[in-house]
DNA sequence: CATACGGTCCCG
DNA sequence: CGGGACCGTATG
């Protein structure tokens, strides 16, 4: 996979082509080769974290495109006092802001609190998002410029952003002690005041923790759902907001006063033990299957695996290895925690050339995988839909083309990575990949036979093999079959006739290895091809001699089919390029440039010529420096995409969105999808992070869904989300929803609403 | 835990 | 160069 590497200073980017195993030392290496700083010089972040020389890339989760933030540190004995970075202050440089405050200001002086102690691990509030951190005390002053209710501030450090991040001062209010239980999922109640990790932005990936009301939750031995009112941002409240993390909730901890700390006076509300003064855990009261970052692992609080975890021999924590993301027990004779390690090791230290590499992996093997997009995973999610919706997806038309199998997971048209065939027996089929893996395909375009799968030999961690034994009408073989009109029969079959129609519609994809069989699969890549259906399904001895579940499907589109004449047309008119990953041709041009890779030309058939392919290419505007070394694949692809004068138009009617609409239009993108990407993304709604739908354009020039805005007017927020600008509590009655805009969205994606 | 019509790199 | 071995990833 390729990354990036940006210099946070000059804004200098350069491509480096890494697998997960990658160590943070050897991307240093890398980083020393393309932008000439030296690997001691270098302090590198990725997600607030500063990557450390002996993890890998898979330790920090670093994904395909993913950019790492560079530092260049200044070297020792050249630090001039105007070239200090004023935002990134040192450890030094804290420690002298410290110094000089004190004289300065009289009155401030180091204090004691009757409920926190200096170096307590507890969880700080952010005030503006009403998240929280975790943080160490490091100071308690009095008489300072921030006081809270008891007079006193406590001067904290942020655990994740050791180097980055300032000492700062809070109030006693934003303090408590750190969240140590975790509360099981079936013991949880309505109504029940919890601690929850929440991603406002993104629903569906971690984000950070709040503090949280439980308002729905269902606990079923096949269906787990937990939706909470958010504390927060701010002192608002956020409704609905349905929790993935669900088995990593955890109890909210009280402030109490030192002396009383042992005994929690509390009682044993929200179902979580009672600590006694007897010895026992204070954090879950030895409750073995509860889990207790306080007696199990300090980071996930489990306390399985115990010959695998290791303590710390400052503060005798404990912590699973893996953890950690070490395999192994550290060879040294001492080992410290993240919190007690004192990193002495980092300025002008010099940097160890890790020679051992840590597995990342699952496997054991040597080879390196992961250079390329064999195994890379999907770096979004789409979550325009379900995964269970059968039908088209908004925004994807027939035509549509991706060079790989992830992307169109990540666009939601086909999930499975592999699989050809997606859904299950109980809700059937919303999608199915033709890509000539399986002998017994027949492709006639309109009209296909599919072959279902299984009866193969998978062992030894293979995906494909020869058929081996007889295929049965089970999973996804099943799923096929659900779809069609005619009645479920895992014997004989089904024959929908002329209800074909009727049947649940698939999304079907030819990818271009389906030329061995079928001189309808595209060039390259995957293509979109629409809508088919079931009309009869069956057993059958195939080729191989085992029976096979054979399918027979009919295209039901109203879109031309991308083989037709009038397919083509419009493939050309709306410019449905091959889509790429993002970055990829970048990292292409780039390893070529570095003469790695030789230009490779696109796949053609045998026998083929090769001098039609430049003149299909009509370059336009190519007015940037783009070598002329660069390869076939990066050249391809440069006609700017046209917009109509249709959608132009109703542009320009929505005159409100004038600007946003201009930086659309001058864009200046290859293809519709990119073009798309675009729009969905600057036409975003700041509250559900979707395209806008049932727009409201505020008058400080914000769009909203109309249905976010009421959520939040009935929380008694009254503020624009984007500028905080008060829109007035009586702004809805004006009926502000933007029919141009919705107009004009509705071009680009007809069906929007699809999945609301 | 089993399954899977990808994709890459190695080897002959 | 082409065919074979086999990896992480998403999903039930």
């Amino acid at each position: 996979m390729y990354i990036k590497v940006k210099n946070a200073m000059t804004g200098d980017t350069s491509i480096i082509t890494v697998s997960k195993l990658t160590s943070v030392s050897e991307v240093r290496d890398m980083v020393m080769e393309k932008m000439k700083v030296a690997p001691e010089l270098q302090r590198l972040f990725f997600q607030g974290k500063q990557l450390e020389n002996e993890y890998s890339m898979f330790d920090y989760n670093v994904k395909v495109n993913d950019m790492i933030q560079l530092m260049v540190r200044q070297p020792l004995g050249e630090i001039k006092a105007d070239n200090l970075p004023k935002k990134t202050p040192t450890k030094s440089d804290i420690k002298e802001q410290e110094v000089e405050e004190k004289p300065e200001v009289k009155e401030v002086a180091e204090a004691e609190s009757e409920v926190f102690k200096i170096d307590e691990r507890v969880d700080c509030r952010d005030e503006e998002t009403g998240a929280w951190f975790e943080a160490k005390i490091k100071k308690i002053t009095v008489n300072d410029t921030v006081r809270g209710r008891d007079g006193l501030a406590y001067h904290v450090k942020y655990e994740d952003y050791e180097e980055n991040m300032d000492i700062v001062k809070l109030k006693g209010e934003q303090i408590r002690p750190r969240a140590k239980t975790f509360l099981k999922f079936v013991d949880l109640d309505l109504k029940q005041e919890i601690f929850v990790n929440f991603n406002l932005e993104n629903p569906t990936e971690r984000g950070y923790w709040y503090d949280a009301k439980v308002t729905g939750w269902k606990c079923t031995s096949t269906n787990k759902s937990l939706v909470v009112t958010l504390q927060g941002p701010g002192r608002g409240e956020t409704k609905d907001c349905k929790i993935v993390f669900y088995d990593e909730v955890m109890k909210a901890e009280q402030a109490k006063k030192v002396t009383n700390q042992v005994v929690d006076i509390s009682g044993g509300d929200s179902g979580v033990a009672a600590p006694s003064g007897d010895g026992k855990c204070g954090g879950c009261g030895d409750k073995p299957a509860r889990k207790c970052k306080e007696c199990g692992c300090r980071k996930c609080g489990g306390k399985d695996d115990v010959n695998n975890q290791i303590l710390c021999d400052e503060c005798d924590a404990a912590y699973h290895l893996k953890c950690l993301g070490m395999t192994s027990l550290p060879t040294e004779d001492e080992w410290f925690c993240p919190e007690c390690k004192n990193d002495d090791n980092i300025v002008g230290g010099k940097v160890k050339m890790g020679k051992r590499k840590i597995v990342g992996g699952t496997g054991d093997s040597k080879r390196d995988w992961g250079q390329g997009f064999a195994t890379v995973g999907r770096t979004k999610v789409c979550n325009k839909v379900d995964k269970n919706h059968f039908g088209p997806i908004p925004g994807i038309e027939v035509g549509m083309s991706w060079l790989f199998r992830v992307q169109i997971s990540e666009e939601g048209l086909h999930r499975p990575p592999v699989a050809g065939i997606a859904g299950t027996g109980k809700i059937g089929c919303p999608s199915l990949v033709l890509a000539g893996g399986y002998e017994d395909d027949q492709d006639d375009g309109e009209e296909f036979t599919y072959t279902g799968s299984g009866g193969r030999d998978l062992s030894g961690n293979k995906r494909t093999a020869e058929q081996s034994s007889d295929q049965k009408l089970e999973r996804t073989n099943a799923a096929i079959a659900k779809n069609c009109k005619a009645s479920f029969d895992f014997k004989n079959g089904g024959d929908a006739g002329d209800k074909w129609k009727d049947g649940k519609p698939i999304r079907v994809v030819r990818n271009y290895k389906g030329q061995k069989h079928s001189k309808y699969a595209p060039e390259e890549g995957n293509r979109y091809d629409g809508i088919y259906k079931v009309v009869k399904y069956w057993p059958e001895k195939g080729k191989s001699g085992f029976i096979v579940w054979r399918y027979q499907l009919r295209r039901d589109d109203l879109s031309p089919a991308p083989w037709t004449e009038e397919g083509i047309a419009k493939i050309e008119e709306e410019g449905f390029t091959l889509n790429y990953p993002d970055g990829y041709l970048e990292a292409q041009a780039e390893k070529e440039k570095e003469g790695k890779t030789p230009a490779k030309g696109k796949k053609r058939k045998k026998g083929e010529s090769v001098e039609e392919e430049d003149e299909g290419d009509d370059e336009v505007i190519d007015d940037n420096q783009e070598e002329e070394s660069a390869s076939p694949a990066v050249k391809k692809n440069k006609t700017v995409y046209k917009i109509s004068k249709e959608w132009e138009k109703l542009m320009d009617e929505d005159k409100v969105n004038a600007n946003l609409w201009e930086q659309v239009k001058t864009k200046g993108v290859y293809n519709k999808k990119e073009l798309t990407d675009y729009v969905e993304d600057i036409f975003c709604c700041i509250i559900c992070q979707d395209i806008v739908f049932k727009p409201v354009t505020t008058p400080c020039s914000h769009n909203v869904c109309l249905s976010c805005l009421e959520r939040s007017f009935s929380a008694g927020v009254f503020n624009c989300s984007s500028c905080r600008a008060d829109l007035g509590k009586d702004y809805l009655t004006t009926k502000p929803m933007n029919s141009n805009l919705k107009k004009a969205l509705n071009v680009i994606f007809p069906g929007y609403e699809v999945g609301r």
